[in-house]
RNA sequence: GGGCCUGUAGCUCAGCUAGGUAGAGCAUCUGGCUUUUAACCAGGUGGCCAAGGGUUCGAAUCCCUUCAGGCCCGCCA
């Protein structure tokens, strides 16, 4: 059985209806991790869906967490703004209404293309228009439980006078340099590092802020949460998970959600980049560079507690490879290869929007990698791909569809994380170079056999090697000379079918300026 | 110190949530092909499933122990 629909039967003794939530905090560009969280809860809700369960799928955006640090990719002037709520924060780039939109925006977008749709909650809003209310309330008259839980679980020791609120300064802003000096209902006496002190009132939203360990199982009850997947870092003994069950069950008397731990996903062949740098992959990075179902289909075929190699080189290639392979055998145009494990569910799983009821159009992704640096862009690529006849004339608009936004992925992957080794320019002159009397021997005849034949790949293929052995050429020669005339560079992709893919008179004038 | 994961062919891994003949890709070898962006086609070689014990008619698969590696936690969230 899939591994999501073991937790969806999990899920589904308890006939009820079930709230999958994630939580992500836009602090900083959305991590490639989180996709995982995201696509790990989307399968077990539509595992959910298909079993005949109700149940609705949720995104918490803490955006009421506050700023940690400097990042390095922040100017030096957001230093004022460290330990402010980062929807209080004005936006980097002056385009977004905050510093927690401006991430929070392309992460929502980056949804879309992967077909999930939570219902999005943002926690500035849940504080602000009073929603935690109640939940605050309950936290400050269980202080001191909630605090021996914490001590007990987490193994920590609490300061004598701390409380489960931390209380937004009226003055720098900040919820991280002030201090609660007495709780009298509904109020709180604070003084803060900044000099200021005052009192708010909790029955007003948005005065503060409970800590992470007790906001986690607050907001569990709140919005009646069933299952909340998170990554290892929070599954250690004695961390928020720990405490946040003993505080949801004891404070809150309600049950802990069910969860599943994930694993991280490391990055394969980015040296520098991802670890001397300190620039991780962003998920919108991820997003363009692969095809919204092959980024489903590497969660989905993957067990979540199982660690994860993202490969952003060429490896990236083979796991569309696979997935394609995937999508021939769910379709049965090919035998499913033993130990193929849950091949149908997770196909099904990996498509962002309907599953297709007949066999897609398939084009080889590494041809299209080729097409897509002759062409530069769809239309271009198109017309190749009906000039050598590689697509047929009734294409839907579906695969077209397709077709083209794979061809927008490798276009996006060849430009920031393909190796070199892949890449080439069609030269728009002939590159000076000069040619041996040899090659120029060659490209004669080559010429004048290219002039008679059919323009197919195969015949052009025939042609290389026809007029090299006719004068005695040696066969690399031969290729060398095409690569450097076409490409400005010794090698390239497979000679005849990248010939027969760019226009013939093209072909034959620019061979014939080359020997001039 | 604690937790999670991993250990299967030379390499990367699937198979473990159905206990029932050990699987793929790459590499290698043979044959074919007028070698071209990790070429293609057909076939072959290659494994004491980390080690030891247990459960079972039967274990890569379930349980226990040991060894080895990776990651996370032991600031804050």
């Amino acid at each position: 059985m899939h591994w999501a629909d073991v937790l969806a039967d999990e899920l589904l003794k308890e006939n009820k209806k079930h709230i999958l939530a994630t939580g992500i905090t836009p602090s900083g560009p959305i991590h490639i991790g989180n996709m995982r969280e995201i696509l790990t809860t989307d399968a077990v809700y539509r595992c959910l869906l298909s079993k005949g369960g109700d149940a609705e799928l949720i995104y918490v955006a803490d955006d009421f967490d506050h700023l940690r640090k400097v990042y390095p990719y922040l100017p030096n002037s957001y230093d004022k703004y460290v330990g402010m709520p980062i929807s209080d924060i004005p936006c980097p780039c002056g385009n977004h209404k905050s510093y927690a939109d401006h991430y929070l925006i392309s992460f929502l977008n980056a949804l879309k293309e992967i077909g999930v749709k939570p219902k999005i909650y943002r926690a500035n809003e849940m504080y602000k228009s009073g929603n935690y209310n109640d939940a605050i309330q309950i936290a400050l008259e269980n202080t001191n439980k909630i605090k021996e839980i914490i001590q007990k679980i987490s193994k920590r020791e609490l300061p004598k006078d701390w409380i489960p609120f931390n209380v937004k300064c009226d003055k720098c802003g900040r919820i991280t340099s002030t201090k609660a000096t007495l709780y009298e209902y509904p109020f709180i006496e604070y003084i803060c590092d900044c000099g200021n002190s005052g009192e708010v009132d909790i029955k007003n939203g948005g005065v503060g802020k409970l800590p992470w360990r007790v906001d986690w199982p607050a907001r569990w009850k709140m919005l009646n949460v069933t299952f909340e997947p998170f990554g290892k870092d929070l599954g250690t003994v004695g961390g928020a998970r720990d405490t946040g069950k003993e505080i949801v069950e004891k404070i809150y008397d309600y049950p802990a959600p069910k969860y599943a731990v994930y694993e991280f996903i490391m990055l394969k062949g980015m040296g520098a980049m991802h670890s001397s740098k300190g620039t991780a992959l962003s998920a919108e990075e991820l997003l363009n560079m692969t095809p919204p179902e092959v980024l489903r289909f590497l969660i989905t075929n993957n067990q979540p507690d199982k660690h994860l190699v993202f490969d952003s080189g060429l490896g990236l290639l083979n796991l569309v490879d696979e997935y394609d392979k995937l999508e021939r055998v769910y379709f049965e145009k090919e035998e499913a290869i033993k130990g193929m494990k849950d091949l149908k569910k997770t196909y099904e799983l990996s498509q962002p929007y309907d599953i297709p009821k007949t066999f897609p159009f398939q084009l080889p992704y590494r041809h299209l990698v080729t097409l897509i640096q002759i062409g530069q862009e769809w239309n271009e690529v198109k017309k190749i791909l009906l000039r050598t006849k590689q697509i047929p004339k009734d294409l839907t608009k579906d695969e077209e569809n397709h077709l083209k936004q794979r061809t927008e992925h490798a276009s996006y992957w060849l430009d920031k994380f393909a190796p070199d080794m892949v890449k080439f320019e069609v030269k728009k002159k002939v590159p000076k170079i000069d040619l041996t009397e040899e090659q120029v021997k060659f490209l004669s005849s080559f010429i004048k056999k290219l002039s008679s034949i059919d323009w197919e790949a195969e015949n052009v293929h025939n042609a290389i090697y026809d007029s090299s052995q006719k004068d005695n050429i040696p066969i690399k020669t031969a290729f060398k000379s095409i690569y450097q005339i076409i490409l400005g560079q010794e090698k390239g992709p497979r000679a005849g079918y990248f010939l027969s893919n760019l226009d013939k008179e093209f072909v034959i004038k620019r061979l014939k300026e080359a020997i001039k």
